[in-house]
RNA sequence: GGAGAGAUGGCAGAGUGGUCGAUUGCGGCGGUCUUGAAAACCGUUGAGGGUCACACCUCCGGGGGUUCGAAUCCCUCUCUCUCCGCCA
């Protein structure tokens, strides 16, 4: 969540950028300054009672010592009487800071400077493209067409055991699946990133942490007897390991990257989007997580970018990079870029990766911190890119790389799958 | 699942109702000494709020209670450990 700090700086400001996201502010940080006052007037009230009432009780302890009972009895009365005002003090003072908690929690992130206007998908920049666009026969295959010819990917099998975007892969297919795994592992060790096996599943804390809680609540699938929920992204477990710590100067920057599947709900999704591989409710992504101090996260944001970058040329399909609008971003970020790849026979470009800075949005509810030069704690900058998301890569390879022959296997993924064509 | 023990500062570990935000040791930082280092010695060393800066306040796993006063007593939740049972 944004801090007071930010807030306090320059509202005005804060408004007129929350509006490029869409979002009108003017009421929520109205009221979080008129709290804020009230709060920091009621702080120094209680703090100033607490500390008459502390020194009260030594007193007490001390005539009791004596044995000078009629005076501590009188004290006592004046306690009494004191810890009522205060009481009511404490409890406006917690009032006002709930409140300003709960604003806080509804209001989403800055977007950087650097971010274009917009409402939707539609006003998204192409900042740059690559590859090369396949040239396929007018017959042929979309990838779901692809996955049941070669007995790939069942879709009405998972289906059965669990329901509509829960599809099971097979044979070739599943073998598919775990060497993109893989080599995306290797690769982002190779780019200096730690591997990480996080749970799939996190306490509600974890789920405010990183700011799925409480804006996305009905998206994560959620274990009531446990109170636990299923992780969208291992963003979610990773970035938490940041949780509540004071990272010190040589910790910094954290290049940490986990393999995980990942479970949305999808709530309200629908149509032809959804068909095949295009939307599920279960896949599997490598993700790309780092922890930097404020002056050095621009330049890490560029170097995520790079290393996506260079994972999809690795793969040879056609890409471009999409610098999102305000109105098209998430909640939590301040800056997104999309990564898309050309689908060929679907026609239709598919979004692989989204790589973001959450600047200290993210790490001021997770209270991840960091010792600077100047012996005091700062809030980090926190990001984060897939690197990649599985099933729309798969979708576009089986697409892209059709041959009469049979599916052939990019070059990086053959020591890992053991095969170079599917047929 | 059953029985028991415990949760204190970066770590270890005292403290069981009254200057305890907390003894002490280790670690860290600064200094003395040294050509340099080690050792030794001296000093310093948690977080948050608040303030121009002080003052001051809060925090001993979380929440609630008793009391003039709680790290210390009571309730509750969470977590950890030990033993037994079960099990990949």
């Amino acid at each position: 969540m944004l801090t007071l700090q930010q807030i306090k700086a320059n509202p005005q400001n804060v408004i007129e950028r929350l509006a490029i996201k869409g979002f009108d502010g003017k009421e929520a940080i109205d009221r979080v300054i008129a709290l804020d006052e009230n709060r920091r007037r009621n702080q120094l009230q209680n703090d100033n009672m607490a500390a008459e009432l502390k020194k009260l009780a030594a007193s007490i302890g001390a005539l009791m010592k004596e044995g000078r009972k009629d005076e501590a009895e009188a004290a006592k009365a004046q306690v009494a009487s004191l810890k009522e005002q205060q009481k009511a003090i404490a409890d406006e003072l917690e009032n006002a800071e709930q409140n300003i908690r709960e604003i806080l929690l509804t209001v989403p992130n800055l977007p950087a400077d650097m971010v274009p206007a917009g409402k939707s998908a539609a006003d998204n920049v192409v900042e740059k493209t690559g590859g090369n666009m396949p040239d396929l026969p007018a017959d042929a295959l979309c990838h779901w067409d692809l996955a049941k010819k070669y007995n790939l990917i069942d879709f009405d099998l998972g289906v059965k055991i669990t329901g509509a975007g829960f599809p099971v892969y097979m044979g070739k297919g599943a073998k598919l699946q775990r060497a993109l795994i893989q080599f995306f592992l290797d690769k982002a060790s190779e780019a200096g990133y730690l591997e990480v096996q996080p749970p799939y599943v996190v306490n509600e804390a974890s789920g405010y942490g990183t700011g799925q809680l409480p804006d996305k609540e009905g998206q994560m699938y959620h274990c009531q007897a446990d109170n636990l929920y299923l992780i969208p992204t291992a963003e979610v477990p990773v970035t938490n390991l940041y949780r509540d710590v004071i990272l010190s100067a040589e910790q910094l920057p954290v290049k940490n990257c986990a393999y995980s599947a990942c479970f949305r709900r999808e709530a309200g999704s629908y149509g032809k989007d959804v068909r095949g591989l295009n939307r599920l409710h279960q896949f599997d992504k490598v993700e790309i997580v780092r922890i930097e101090r404020p002056e050095n996260s621009y330049a890490a944001l560029e170097e995520m970018k790079d290393h996506v970058q260079s994972l999809l040329d690795s793969l040879g399909l056609p890409w471009h990079i999409l610098r999102l609008c305000g109105g098209d971003m998430s909640f939590t970020s301040a800056i997104t870029f999309d990564f898309e790849v050309w689908s060929a026979a679907q026609q239709r470009w598919l979004e692989v990766s989204s790589v973001s800075n959450f600047e200290t949005y993210q790490a001021n509810r997770l209270k991840c911190r960091f010792r600077g030069d100047d012996k005091k704690t700062h809030l980090c900058h926190t990001l984060n890119g897939s690197a990649l998301a599985l099933p729309r890569i798969m979708a576009a390879l089986l697409e892209n790389n059709q041959t009469p022959d049979g599916i052939i296997v990019p070059e990086c993924l053959r020591k890992y799958t053991g095969f170079d064509i599917i047929d």
